[in-house]
DNA sequence: CGCCAACGATTACGCCTGTAACCTAGGCTG
DNA sequence: CAGCCTAGGTTACAGGCGTAATCGTTGGCG
């Protein structure tokens, strides 16, 4: 279920829209990206291939429509960072912003609040 | 600056301890991953090409340290990961882990003792 | 003083990734 | 009905990465 950073322009245009024609993906990442036509046309037929997206012919035009859900990829990305970078726990990760990147003080109010939501919820 | 996955086992064994030779970055690094020795050897040279390590010869033997900073590697890959997956905010990321992994009841206690000291802190 | 072994550097190679050009089939137009 | 355009799929290629074998040099030992 491996998606390289190029292909996960793709499928970001995807999870947010979806069933997309390759122009209407086009318009969505050819711009911020530098790409032509074919690159695109490329990433799509391999994320095809590997099945994490999807085709679907609708009224004449290919239309395609993510597989892999955006939650499931992220969490794997995240998992795998964590595990490599920071023993596979979270507080030190948040450790590590607090020290490294000034945490705002709206930041920790943020969180705060989540984990209060948390405690309660759980 | 940029430090693959491979050879970041190296770099993790010179940041635990550092100088070593080729020979105990071996023993750090070769079972776990199932490396032979030439494996080893190149990663050493691709890392020295690229300044992220040091060699000095001390008593006819080449021992290696890293140049690069743990900590300015993690900064650049947790970066990473949270620009591309979480639009650069910190609590989305947390808020996932929160959802999706079923942050244990410890890890929501470490985290509120964590940002109950920034809070003092800042 | 010469040779061997060990050490470190150089070269190799196949797969993956980013980038792109080319080919083909199906529908629109004359 | 034939040709042409367009959309989508197929092939291509260079550079990076994981994995490794080979080469050259230098220091220790006989």
């Amino acid at each position: 279920m491996n998606i390289t950073q190029a292909e996960s322009r793709i499928m970001d245009a995807l999870w947010s829209r979806h069933p997309l024609t390759v122009d209407e993906i086009m318009a969505e990442v050819a711009e911020p990206q530098g790409w032509g036509e074919a690159t695109v046309k490329t990433l799509i037929n391999r994320l095809l291939k590997r099945k994490a997206i999807r085709s679907d012919r609708i009224e004449g035009r290919a239309r395609y429509a993510p597989v892999v859900q955006r939650a499931d990829y992220v969490q794997a990305e995240s998992q795998g960072l964590l595990n490599r970078l920071f023993d596979g726990q979270l507080t030190p990760l948040v450790a590590h912003f607090a020290q490294h990147r000034a945490l705002s003080a709206d930041g920790i109010k943020q969180l705060k609040t989540l984990i209060a939501g948390l405690e309660d919820g759980g």
